[in-house]
DNA sequence: CTGTTAGCGCATTCAA
DNA sequence: TTGAATGCGCTAACAG
């Protein structure tokens, strides 16, 4: 375990030109004592502790990546392989930075706060943050944070967002449902607490479906529960004998492709008797069958430019564009029926 | 961000006090000094401040949870909702217990040693780590360390780890296929290393051929590579004209999965054409139509045996199951053929 | 270009 | 039962 000084006393030199050799701080040592200094931390095998560091207060390196999401739930949601997407593309962003991530699921904001504070936090990614508590986590932690898949409404230049046109992925959803005859849908919530962006997804069919002169409000609209079996008595409701609805709007490829399983057990045929749609293009909507019609995002994408976002605000450079929302496109597929000709 | 010291000042005593009251030494305080320095903890919000705490020589309360992928390989393997099932679990056992979870994706054992000493980690759970460098970290690592699904031969005694029954797992696929008449298969690893776990399972397999006089060997065998479009080689070449086998035994429900789907795209049956089982009884086997005859296995359930294995290791207690085999069991679905009658 | 020094917040002697 | 003093490894302000 060799410290600074240790190297310094191998090296001959003091604490401080060590430090200026580790930091690049080439201006301030020479090209002979820098070489000297270098083949000294190679060979002595120098390793930092970062407890020294965050003493003397420089940043810990440490970004916190924060999923709000009541611990329960957490087999059942991280099952969705958008978690895992981007959990996985934020840790090797962080990674070949030389940042560190620390990993938390929780729903608490003092949580957040004080782990913040706790690790002097370089900076946070929080992902799925409640509408009511984004400000307030904001307000009480220095570090800089990037939300990802959050929404909130008032002072939107507060804030620093990577989210998804789900305005735009509603709509084209909605469309697609409409050029295939469909006037007739509702719209399945990933979440009973109807997020920012269910709500969005839903807005933009709502919008869809309008300008079509179809009716589409609250009453086409079912909020789905994290609870398996609630989810299944829902879905069974949706296919007693006169079907209400010709097409299903999932907020998710994870809750269509369930709910399509779901159908098939109980022998209801898919497009044939119900059309589906989903949301993602995740890997289910592929290797169901029918193949699922749904929006295509880039969830790795989504954790990458939160990784980069992240890092203009920790070097304090400008950040051009606070509110990205990532591009989603239509993926046609086998699950919605041609209803007319 | 008030101290230690800060409330000392205003509790009208001394650093040590606040100390003592803090990690509960209440031998060493009066009921009295203890009740008012609680209370200024409380008012003036005192946060630890970890970097001064790992400097002084105490542990870090960091996990290291390590998983040992490629990078580039995020994404993929990551979409298995395995990683994701047991980076929940630990986050949700080591956060209850007071602990952080630091998450890295590697594959250099280097990176971990360094990890290990920079953060002063209190432990480390290393998730699918290599033969040959298992040895290595330990040999190199202050900290105590389990391993899940990794395998070392040498010295079993040496190391703390999680695994499953992965023997009976492929005993028990193999057994089910030979009652099924099957009497010729394939089995694909999940890796062209063939993992300690690809071992063992295809082990199991042959063991149980072996018993019914059923030749087995590696010829029946199939390393899976991570890129998808060599896996979809493979998967053709398993149905040409005269398919050489009745049953393909994966190694892994994703890839059963990713088989079943491909298969059904170029209008092969499953399970009239050709059997197949999976391995891990994920969301996977249980979304896919035909649903998939797998092995089961808990994989939240993994990562809390790890969690707790590690907390005893770290507070020093004796651990007496070093080497922890958790439970599998077969699941019949319906991709498996009856061939005899 | 290089070295000396002080201090970050905490736990831990040791002394009272 | 309480307090004062020390040092962990590092950075940064200041001197040389």
């Amino acid at each position: 375990m060799s410290t600074i000084k240790d190297i310094a006393k191998k090296a001959g030199v003091s604490p401080t030109t060590v430090t200026n050799v580790i930091h690049g701080n080439y201006a301030r040592v020479s090209e002979a004592t820098r070489v000297k200094v270098e083949k000294c931390l190679k060979k002595y095998n120098y390793t930092p502790n970062m407890g020294a560091m965050i003493l003397s207060q420089k940043d810990s390196r440490i970004i916190g990546v924060i999923m709000f999401m009541e611990p329960r739930w957490n087999e059942t949601v991280l099952e969705d392989p958008f978690s895992s997407a981007i959990i996985g593309a934020i840790e090797e962003e962080v990674h070949s930075l030389g940042y560190y991530v620390m990993l938390q699921i929780t729903t608490s904001e003092e949580e957040v706060i004080r782990l913040a504070k706790t690790w002097k936090l370089a900076g946070l990614i929080l992902v799925w943050v409640p509408k009511n508590i984004g400000p307030i986590i904001l307000d009480s932690v220095e570090s800089p944070v990037v939300f990802v898949d959050s929404h909130f409404d008032e002072d939107e230049d507060k804030y620093h967002y990577v989210n998804l046109q789900d305005e735009k992925g509603g709509h084209l959803i909605a469309n697609h449902l409409i050029s295939m005859g469909h006037k007739s849908a509702v719209f399945l919530a990933n979440d009973i607490f109807f997020s920012g962006t269910d709500l969005r997804r839903f807005n933009g069919c709502k919008t869809a479906f309008k300008e079509s002169n179809i009716e589409f409000d609250d009453f086409n609209k079912i909020l789905l529960s994290k609870e398996r079996n609630e989810r299944y008595k829902v879905y069974s409701s949706l296919i007693g004998d006169e079907m209400p609805y010709t097409a299903l709007i999932f907020s998710s490829d994870y809750y269509a492709a369930e709910a399509v399983s779901y159908f098939q057990d109980c022998n209801v045929k898919i497009p044939d008797d119900i059309s589906v749609t989903g949301y993602d293009d995740n890997i289910f909507s592929r290797l169901i069958r029918p193949k699922i019609t749904t929006i295509h995002q880039n969830s790795g994408e989504k954790g990458r430019v939160a990784v980069s976002m992240l890092m203009k605000l920790i070097k304090k450079e400008t950040v051009d564009l606070k509110n990205v929302k990532l591009d989603v496109e239509l993926v046609i597929r086998d699950s919605v029926k041609k209803l007319n000709n």
